[in-house]
DNA sequence: ATTAAACTGAACAAAGTGTTCAGTAATGAA
DNA sequence: TTCATTACTGAACACTTTGTTCAGTTTAAT
Protein backbone atom coordinates (compact mmCIF):
# COMPACT_ATOMS: atom_id res chain seq x y z
CA UNK A 1 0.00 0.00 0.00
CA UNK A 2 2.40 2.70 -1.16
CA UNK A 3 0.57 4.03 -4.19
CA UNK A 4 -0.51 7.52 -4.47
CA UNK A 5 -4.17 6.04 -5.26
CA UNK A 6 -6.61 6.70 -2.28
CA UNK A 7 -6.73 3.27 -0.21
CA UNK A 8 -10.53 1.82 -0.93
CA UNK A 9 -10.78 1.49 2.15
CA UNK A 10 -11.28 5.27 3.06
CA UNK A 11 -14.00 5.45 0.39
CA UNK A 12 -15.54 2.75 1.93
CA UNK A 13 -15.86 4.55 5.33
CA UNK A 14 -16.74 7.58 4.35
CA UNK A 15 -19.80 6.27 2.42
CA UNK A 16 -20.79 4.55 5.41
CA UNK A 17 -20.79 7.94 7.25
CA UNK A 18 -22.14 9.24 4.45
CA UNK A 19 -25.08 6.82 4.31
CA UNK A 20 -25.25 7.01 8.12
CA UNK A 21 -26.21 10.62 8.07
CA UNK A 22 -28.79 10.45 5.69
CA UNK A 23 -30.34 7.41 7.40
CA UNK A 24 -30.94 9.49 10.49
CA UNK A 25 -31.62 12.50 8.36
CA UNK A 26 -34.95 10.56 7.58
CA UNK A 27 -35.59 10.08 11.12
CA UNK A 28 -34.62 13.15 13.09
CA UNK A 29 -33.85 16.53 12.20
CA UNK A 30 -30.22 17.62 11.24
CA UNK A 31 -28.90 20.13 14.01
CA UNK A 32 -30.82 16.97 16.47
CA UNK A 33 -28.68 14.29 15.18
CA UNK A 34 -25.26 13.90 17.24
CA UNK A 35 -21.97 12.84 16.30
CA UNK A 36 -22.28 10.17 18.32
CA UNK A 37 -25.34 8.89 16.71
CA UNK A 38 -23.40 9.11 13.08
CA UNK A 39 -20.47 6.79 14.20
CA UNK A 40 -22.62 4.43 16.23
CA UNK A 41 -24.93 3.75 13.00
CA UNK A 42 -21.90 3.63 10.75
CA UNK A 43 -20.00 1.44 13.02
CA UNK A 44 -17.12 4.05 12.83
CA UNK A 45 -14.72 4.83 15.64
CA UNK A 46 -14.86 8.27 17.05
CA UNK A 47 -11.73 9.29 16.60
CA UNK A 48 -11.85 7.77 12.73
CA UNK A 49 -15.21 10.32 12.20
CA UNK A 50 -12.77 13.10 13.15
CA UNK A 51 -10.03 12.04 10.81
CA UNK A 52 -12.23 12.38 8.12
CA UNK A 53 -14.35 15.81 8.58
CA UNK A 54 -13.63 18.11 11.33
CA UNK A 55 -17.62 18.94 12.07
CA UNK A 56 -20.82 17.41 11.40
CA UNK A 57 -21.27 20.57 9.22
CA UNK A 58 -18.20 19.32 6.65
CA UNK A 59 -19.86 16.12 6.32
CA UNK A 60 -23.14 17.60 5.30
CA UNK A 61 -21.66 19.51 2.45
CA UNK A 62 -19.19 16.86 1.70
CA UNK A 63 -21.89 14.26 0.93
CA UNK A 64 -23.90 16.51 -0.96
CA UNK A 65 -21.48 18.02 -3.44
CA UNK A 66 -22.47 15.23 -6.08
CA UNK A 67 -25.74 16.45 -5.68
CA UNK A 68 -24.88 20.05 -6.27
CA UNK A 69 -22.71 19.56 -9.23
CA UNK A 70 -25.73 17.54 -10.90
CA UNK A 71 -27.98 20.23 -10.42
CA UNK A 72 -25.76 22.65 -11.68
CA UNK A 73 -25.46 20.62 -14.31
CA UNK A 74 -29.19 21.19 -15.25
CA UNK A 75 -29.25 25.01 -15.12
CA UNK A 76 -27.27 24.49 -18.82
CA UNK A 77 -30.05 23.66 -20.97
CA UNK A 78 -32.03 25.93 -19.22
CA UNK A 79 -32.98 28.74 -21.04
CA UNK A 80 -33.67 28.51 -24.72
CA UNK A 81 -33.38 31.48 -27.24
CA UNK A 82 -35.75 31.37 -29.82
CA UNK A 83 -34.41 34.02 -31.93
CA UNK A 84 -37.26 36.01 -30.66
CA UNK A 85 -37.61 35.49 -27.09
CA UNK A 86 -35.85 34.55 -24.54
CA UNK A 87 -37.79 31.48 -22.18
CA UNK A 88 -37.15 29.23 -19.81
CA UNK A 89 -36.50 25.44 -21.49
CA UNK A 90 -37.89 22.18 -19.98
CA UNK A 91 -36.89 21.84 -16.56
CA UNK A 92 -38.91 18.26 -16.17
CA UNK A 93 -35.50 16.01 -16.18
CA UNK A 94 -34.38 17.85 -13.22
CA UNK A 95 -38.15 17.08 -11.70
CA UNK A 96 -37.35 13.58 -12.82
CA UNK A 97 -33.84 13.59 -11.00
CA UNK A 98 -34.71 14.52 -8.22
CA UNK A 99 -37.97 12.35 -7.66
CA UNK A 100 -35.45 9.04 -8.49
CA UNK A 101 -33.12 10.20 -5.87
CA UNK A 102 -35.51 11.20 -3.51
CA UNK A 103 -34.22 9.64 -0.82
CA UNK A 104 -30.91 11.94 -0.99
CA UNK A 105 -33.53 14.95 -1.71
CA UNK A 106 -35.59 14.19 0.71
CA UNK A 107 -33.42 14.13 4.15
CA UNK A 108 -31.89 17.39 2.61
CA UNK A 109 -34.72 18.96 2.22
CA UNK A 110 -35.92 18.83 5.78
CA UNK A 111 -32.64 20.03 6.90
CA UNK A 112 -32.44 23.69 8.56
CA UNK A 113 -28.94 23.37 6.85
CA UNK A 114 -30.76 22.84 3.70
CA UNK A 115 -30.48 26.54 2.74
CA UNK A 116 -26.75 26.84 2.73
CA UNK A 117 -26.83 23.51 -0.26
CA UNK A 118 -29.91 25.79 -1.88
CA UNK A 119 -27.97 29.33 -1.67
CA UNK A 120 -25.15 27.51 -3.78
CA UNK A 121 -27.62 25.93 -6.21
CA UNK A 122 -28.89 29.71 -6.46
CA UNK A 123 -25.90 31.23 -6.72
CA UNK A 124 -24.62 29.09 -9.69
CA UNK A 125 -28.21 29.46 -11.50
CA UNK A 126 -27.98 33.31 -11.03
CA UNK A 127 -24.41 33.54 -12.52
CA UNK A 128 -25.90 31.50 -15.58
CA UNK A 129 -29.17 33.16 -15.50
CA UNK A 130 -27.73 36.66 -15.92
CA UNK A 131 -24.86 36.16 -17.98
CA UNK A 132 -27.39 34.72 -20.68
CA UNK A 133 -29.85 37.28 -20.45
CA UNK A 134 -27.51 40.06 -20.32
CA UNK A 135 -26.13 38.42 -23.62
CA UNK A 136 -29.43 37.97 -25.13
CA UNK A 137 -31.03 42.18 -24.12
CA UNK A 138 -33.06 43.33 -26.48
CA UNK A 139 -31.10 46.42 -28.23
CA UNK A 140 -32.95 49.73 -26.84
CA UNK A 141 -34.91 47.92 -24.47
CA UNK A 142 -34.59 48.61 -21.04
CA UNK A 143 -36.01 45.65 -18.97
CA UNK A 144 -38.95 46.96 -16.43
CA UNK A 145 -36.87 44.93 -13.63
CA UNK A 146 -33.50 44.80 -12.85
CA UNK A 147 -31.58 41.77 -14.35
CA UNK A 148 -30.29 40.72 -11.05
CA UNK A 149 -34.08 41.11 -9.48
CA UNK A 150 -35.59 38.79 -12.62
CA UNK A 151 -32.88 36.42 -12.63
CA UNK A 152 -33.19 35.73 -8.87
CA UNK A 153 -36.57 35.54 -9.25
CA UNK A 154 -36.60 32.47 -11.74
CA UNK A 155 -34.14 30.75 -9.67
CA UNK A 156 -35.85 30.94 -6.36
CA UNK A 157 -38.96 30.26 -7.86
CA UNK A 158 -37.95 26.88 -9.96
CA UNK A 159 -36.03 25.93 -6.09
CA UNK A 160 -39.38 27.23 -4.25
CA UNK A 161 -40.96 24.25 -6.68
CA UNK A 162 -38.68 21.68 -5.90
CA UNK A 163 -39.51 22.37 -2.13
CA UNK A 164 -43.33 22.55 -2.76
CA UNK A 165 -43.26 19.49 -4.76
CA UNK A 166 -41.36 17.58 -2.71
CA UNK A 167 -42.85 18.45 1.02
CA UNK A 168 -46.48 17.45 -0.65
CA UNK A 169 -45.78 14.11 -1.59
CA UNK A 170 -45.05 14.73 -5.18
CA UNK A 171 -48.14 14.79 -5.86
CA UNK A 172 -47.59 15.58 -9.29
CA UNK A 173 -45.76 14.42 -12.18
CA UNK A 174 -42.31 15.88 -13.41
CA UNK A 175 -44.16 16.67 -16.79
CA UNK A 176 -46.63 18.99 -14.74
CA UNK A 177 -44.80 20.52 -12.49
CA UNK A 178 -42.33 21.65 -15.56
CA UNK A 179 -45.27 23.23 -17.39
CA UNK A 180 -46.74 24.94 -14.09
CA UNK A 181 -42.72 26.61 -13.60
CA UNK A 182 -43.00 27.64 -17.34
CA UNK A 183 -46.32 29.01 -17.11
CA UNK A 184 -45.22 30.95 -13.70
CA UNK A 185 -42.31 32.59 -15.42
CA UNK A 186 -42.46 33.11 -18.89
CA UNK A 187 -45.37 35.63 -19.09
CA UNK A 188 -43.31 37.45 -16.20
CA UNK A 189 -40.28 37.22 -18.41
CA UNK A 190 -41.96 38.66 -21.86
CA UNK A 191 -43.70 41.44 -19.64
CA UNK A 192 -40.70 42.72 -18.10
CA UNK A 193 -38.68 42.45 -21.64
CA UNK A 194 -41.25 43.06 -24.05
CA UNK A 195 -44.64 44.32 -22.83
CA UNK A 196 -44.66 47.83 -21.73
CA UNK A 197 -48.46 48.27 -21.33
CA UNK A 198 -49.08 46.22 -18.28
CA UNK A 199 -50.51 47.99 -15.70
CA UNK A 200 -50.10 47.40 -12.64
CA UNK B 1 -47.40 43.53 44.60
CA UNK B 2 -50.76 40.97 44.94
CA UNK B 3 -53.25 42.53 41.62
CA UNK B 4 -53.02 40.01 39.16
CA UNK B 5 -51.29 42.39 36.32
CA UNK B 6 -48.16 41.40 35.42
CA UNK B 7 -45.16 42.61 37.14
CA UNK B 8 -42.88 45.09 35.07
CA UNK B 9 -40.35 43.86 36.06
CA UNK B 10 -40.88 40.41 34.71
CA UNK B 11 -41.44 42.79 31.19
CA UNK B 12 -38.35 44.71 31.73
CA UNK B 13 -36.37 41.13 32.05
CA UNK B 14 -38.27 39.58 29.23
CA UNK B 15 -37.28 42.39 27.31
CA UNK B 16 -33.57 42.86 28.10
CA UNK B 17 -33.21 39.14 27.20
CA UNK B 18 -34.57 40.35 23.98
CA UNK B 19 -32.34 42.57 23.13
CA UNK B 20 -29.55 40.96 24.36
CA UNK B 21 -30.39 38.60 21.24
CA UNK B 22 -30.75 40.62 18.38
CA UNK B 23 -27.94 43.08 19.82
CA UNK B 24 -25.61 39.63 19.58
CA UNK B 25 -27.39 38.30 16.17
CA UNK B 26 -25.77 41.76 14.95
CA UNK B 27 -22.55 40.10 15.45
CA UNK B 28 -22.68 36.29 14.95
CA UNK B 29 -24.77 33.72 13.62
CA UNK B 30 -27.64 32.43 15.61
CA UNK B 31 -26.51 28.92 16.44
CA UNK B 32 -23.21 30.25 17.55
CA UNK B 33 -24.74 32.10 20.21
CA UNK B 34 -25.28 30.62 23.76
CA UNK B 35 -27.15 30.99 26.44
CA UNK B 36 -24.25 31.85 28.37
CA UNK B 37 -23.62 34.91 26.08
CA UNK B 38 -27.23 36.07 26.08
CA UNK B 39 -27.71 36.51 30.00
CA UNK B 40 -24.20 37.79 29.98
CA UNK B 41 -24.94 40.17 27.44
CA UNK B 42 -28.77 41.01 29.06
CA UNK B 43 -27.10 41.22 32.86
CA UNK B 44 -29.86 38.16 34.03
CA UNK B 45 -29.01 35.31 35.98
CA UNK B 46 -29.26 31.78 34.60
CA UNK B 47 -32.12 30.78 36.40
CA UNK B 48 -33.91 33.80 35.49
CA UNK B 49 -33.50 33.00 31.58
CA UNK B 50 -34.62 29.60 32.07
CA UNK B 51 -37.82 30.65 33.88
CA UNK B 52 -38.35 32.75 31.40
CA UNK B 53 -37.41 30.65 27.91
CA UNK B 54 -37.15 26.84 27.72
CA UNK B 55 -34.79 26.89 25.09
CA UNK B 56 -32.71 29.64 22.38
CA UNK B 57 -35.28 28.95 20.02
CA UNK B 58 -38.16 29.56 22.18
CA UNK B 59 -36.59 33.11 22.99
CA UNK B 60 -35.90 33.65 19.14
CA UNK B 61 -40.00 32.78 18.59
CA UNK B 62 -41.04 34.85 21.33
CA UNK B 63 -39.11 37.63 20.52
CA UNK B 64 -40.22 37.57 16.80
CA UNK B 65 -44.11 37.19 17.21
CA UNK B 66 -45.16 40.46 17.14
CA UNK B 67 -43.07 41.27 14.24
CA UNK B 68 -44.68 38.13 12.83
CA UNK B 69 -48.55 39.94 13.91
CA UNK B 70 -47.27 42.98 12.03
CA UNK B 71 -46.57 41.15 8.58
CA UNK B 72 -49.50 39.33 8.81
CA UNK B 73 -51.57 42.62 8.75
CA UNK B 74 -50.15 43.70 5.55
CA UNK B 75 -51.44 40.53 3.92
CA UNK B 76 -54.55 41.53 4.23
CA UNK B 77 -54.55 44.75 1.79
CA UNK B 78 -52.38 42.86 -0.12
CA UNK B 79 -54.60 41.72 -2.74
CA UNK B 80 -57.46 43.76 -5.16
CA UNK B 81 -60.17 42.63 -7.34
CA UNK B 82 -61.01 45.55 -9.86
CA UNK B 83 -64.27 43.56 -11.08
CA UNK B 84 -62.49 42.44 -13.63
CA UNK B 85 -58.86 40.46 -12.63
CA UNK B 86 -57.45 39.64 -9.91
CA UNK B 87 -54.56 41.83 -9.06
CA UNK B 88 -51.39 41.85 -6.15
CA UNK B 89 -52.01 45.68 -4.78
CA UNK B 90 -49.08 47.74 -3.59
CA UNK B 91 -46.66 46.06 -0.91
CA UNK B 92 -44.72 49.42 -0.44
CA UNK B 93 -45.93 50.07 3.04
CA UNK B 94 -44.15 46.41 3.88
CA UNK B 95 -41.24 47.09 2.47
CA UNK B 96 -41.13 50.58 4.40
CA UNK B 97 -42.15 48.78 7.78
CA UNK B 98 -39.24 46.38 7.26
CA UNK B 99 -36.95 49.82 5.79
CA UNK B 100 -38.26 51.77 9.50
CA UNK B 101 -37.66 48.06 11.57
CA UNK B 102 -34.36 47.00 10.10
CA UNK B 103 -32.88 46.76 13.53
CA UNK B 104 -34.53 43.35 14.02
CA UNK B 105 -35.13 42.51 10.82
CA UNK B 106 -31.63 42.28 9.39
CA UNK B 107 -30.76 39.99 12.52
CA UNK B 108 -33.58 37.78 11.52
CA UNK B 109 -32.72 37.99 8.19
CA UNK B 110 -28.93 36.65 8.88
CA UNK B 111 -30.77 33.77 11.41
CA UNK B 112 -30.53 30.04 10.08
CA UNK B 113 -33.60 29.99 12.06
CA UNK B 114 -35.43 32.41 10.37
CA UNK B 115 -37.07 30.12 8.31
CA UNK B 116 -39.29 29.00 11.05
CA UNK B 117 -40.10 32.62 11.03
CA UNK B 118 -40.57 33.04 7.05
CA UNK B 119 -42.40 29.92 6.58
CA UNK B 120 -44.63 30.92 9.63
CA UNK B 121 -45.53 34.08 7.27
CA UNK B 122 -45.68 31.83 4.23
CA UNK B 123 -48.90 29.77 6.24
CA UNK B 124 -50.57 32.07 6.72
CA UNK B 125 -50.34 34.69 3.41
CA UNK B 126 -50.50 31.49 1.95
CA UNK B 127 -54.03 31.19 3.42
CA UNK B 128 -55.53 34.36 2.97
CA UNK B 129 -54.48 34.60 -0.40
CA UNK B 130 -56.03 31.03 -1.66
CA UNK B 131 -59.69 31.93 0.55
CA UNK B 132 -59.29 35.34 -1.88
CA UNK B 133 -58.31 33.55 -5.04
CA UNK B 134 -60.48 31.02 -4.59
CA UNK B 135 -63.55 33.09 -4.14
CA UNK B 136 -62.44 35.35 -6.70
CA UNK B 137 -61.87 32.47 -9.31
CA UNK B 138 -63.33 33.05 -12.63
CA UNK B 139 -66.56 31.22 -13.68
CA UNK B 140 -66.15 29.01 -16.49
CA UNK B 141 -62.26 29.29 -16.22
CA UNK B 142 -59.96 26.38 -15.05
CA UNK B 143 -56.38 28.06 -13.85
CA UNK B 144 -53.67 26.52 -15.81
CA UNK B 145 -51.75 26.34 -12.58
CA UNK B 146 -53.22 24.79 -9.27
CA UNK B 147 -54.61 27.78 -6.87
CA UNK B 148 -52.26 25.98 -4.25
CA UNK B 149 -48.97 25.96 -6.26
CA UNK B 150 -50.31 29.89 -7.10
CA UNK B 151 -50.37 31.19 -3.78
CA UNK B 152 -47.04 29.29 -3.02
CA UNK B 153 -45.84 30.91 -5.86
CA UNK B 154 -46.82 34.49 -5.27
CA UNK B 155 -45.90 34.33 -0.79
CA UNK B 156 -42.67 33.26 -1.72
CA UNK B 157 -41.39 35.74 -4.42
CA UNK B 158 -42.69 38.25 -1.85
CA UNK B 159 -40.48 36.39 1.06
CA UNK B 160 -37.80 36.37 -1.40
CA UNK B 161 -37.32 40.01 -2.77
CA UNK B 162 -38.02 40.71 0.99
CA UNK B 163 -34.79 38.70 1.52
CA UNK B 164 -32.73 39.70 -1.59
CA UNK B 165 -33.32 43.62 -1.01
CA UNK B 166 -32.52 43.16 3.26
CA UNK B 167 -29.36 41.02 1.70
CA UNK B 168 -28.16 43.66 -0.64
CA UNK B 169 -28.09 46.65 1.46
CA UNK B 170 -31.98 47.74 0.59
CA UNK B 171 -30.27 49.54 -2.58
CA UNK B 172 -33.74 50.14 -4.20
CA UNK B 173 -36.65 52.23 -2.91
CA UNK B 174 -39.66 50.29 -1.19
CA UNK B 175 -41.46 52.47 -3.84
CA UNK B 176 -39.44 50.67 -6.90
CA UNK B 177 -39.32 47.24 -4.93
CA UNK B 178 -43.37 47.36 -4.83
CA UNK B 179 -43.00 47.98 -8.29
CA UNK B 180 -40.68 45.41 -9.32
CA UNK B 181 -43.08 42.82 -7.41
CA UNK B 182 -46.13 43.28 -8.91
CA UNK B 183 -44.12 43.32 -12.09
CA UNK B 184 -43.21 39.70 -11.41
CA UNK B 185 -46.39 38.69 -10.77
CA UNK B 186 -49.25 40.43 -11.86
CA UNK B 187 -48.40 39.26 -15.84
CA UNK B 188 -48.51 35.89 -14.27
CA UNK B 189 -51.53 36.06 -12.73
CA UNK B 190 -53.44 37.23 -15.77
CA UNK B 191 -51.84 34.21 -17.54
CA UNK B 192 -52.76 31.76 -15.02
CA UNK B 193 -56.32 32.85 -15.43
CA UNK B 194 -56.88 34.76 -18.71
CA UNK B 195 -54.49 33.81 -21.12
CA UNK B 196 -55.00 30.32 -22.68
CA UNK B 197 -52.72 31.15 -25.10
CA UNK B 198 -49.21 31.58 -23.85
CA UNK B 199 -47.08 28.97 -25.63
CA UNK B 200 -44.56 27.58 -23.70
C1' DA C 1 -42.77 46.60 58.43
C1' DT C 2 -44.69 42.69 56.13
C1' DT C 3 -45.16 39.67 52.46
C1' DA C 4 -45.15 37.59 47.98
C1' DA C 5 -43.17 37.39 43.86
C1' DA C 6 -39.05 37.88 41.02
C1' DC C 7 -34.21 37.69 40.53
C1' DT C 8 -29.35 35.85 41.68
C1' DG C 9 -25.59 32.86 41.07
C1' DA C 10 -23.07 28.98 42.58
C1' DA C 11 -23.17 24.15 42.29
C1' DC C 12 -24.48 20.16 39.90
C1' DA C 13 -25.45 16.36 36.51
C1' DA C 14 -25.73 15.27 31.87
C1' DA C 15 -24.61 15.48 27.14
C1' DG C 16 -21.80 16.74 23.42
C1' DT C 17 -17.34 18.14 21.21
C1' DG C 18 -12.85 17.45 19.67
C1' DT C 19 -8.05 15.48 20.76
C1' DT C 20 -4.70 12.06 21.96
C1' DC C 21 -2.56 7.81 21.85
C1' DA C 22 -1.37 3.05 22.39
C1' DG C 23 -3.03 -0.91 20.23
C1' DT C 24 -5.20 -3.63 16.32
C1' DA C 25 -6.44 -4.77 11.53
C1' DA C 26 -5.94 -4.58 6.61
C1' DT C 27 -3.33 -4.51 2.49
C1' DG C 28 0.20 -3.96 -1.10
C1' DA C 29 5.00 -5.11 -1.98
C1' DA C 30 9.11 -7.91 -1.25
C1' DT D 1 5.03 -15.49 3.99
C1' DT D 2 6.84 -11.64 5.98
C1' DC D 3 7.20 -6.76 6.34
C1' DA D 4 6.03 -2.00 6.28
C1' DT D 5 2.66 1.24 5.93
C1' DT D 6 -1.51 3.14 6.44
C1' DA D 7 -6.14 3.12 8.31
C1' DC D 8 -9.18 2.13 11.99
C1' DT D 9 -10.37 1.45 17.10
C1' DG D 10 -11.95 3.03 21.38
C1' DA D 11 -10.90 4.48 25.95
C1' DA D 12 -9.48 8.47 28.35
C1' DC D 13 -9.30 13.23 28.66
C1' DA D 14 -10.27 18.29 28.92
C1' DC D 15 -13.52 21.42 27.61
C1' DT D 16 -18.03 23.60 26.53
C1' DT D 17 -22.84 23.97 26.84
C1' DT D 18 -27.22 22.85 28.68
C1' DG D 19 -30.79 22.81 31.96
C1' DT D 20 -31.98 22.22 37.07
C1' DT D 21 -31.89 23.19 41.92
C1' DC D 22 -31.92 25.89 45.83
C1' DA D 23 -30.72 28.94 49.52
C1' DG D 24 -30.36 33.65 49.76
C1' DT D 25 -31.33 38.57 48.07
C1' DT D 26 -33.94 42.30 45.98
C1' DT D 27 -38.13 44.63 44.70
C1' DA D 28 -42.30 46.79 45.41
C1' DA D 29 -47.20 46.71 46.64
C1' DT D 30 -49.98 46.90 50.86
Amino acid sequence: MKGNELDRRVLKTRQAINEALFSLMEEKRYNKITIQDIIDRANVGRSTFYSHFATKDELLFSSVEDELEILNQYIKSYIEYDGEKPRVNSVMELFEHIQEDSKIVKGLFKTESADFFFEKVEIYWNHRLEEYLQSKLPLGKNPKVPIKILTNHISSTLINLLKWWVNNNMSYTPSQMDQYFRDLINPCIDSVFYNDSTKS
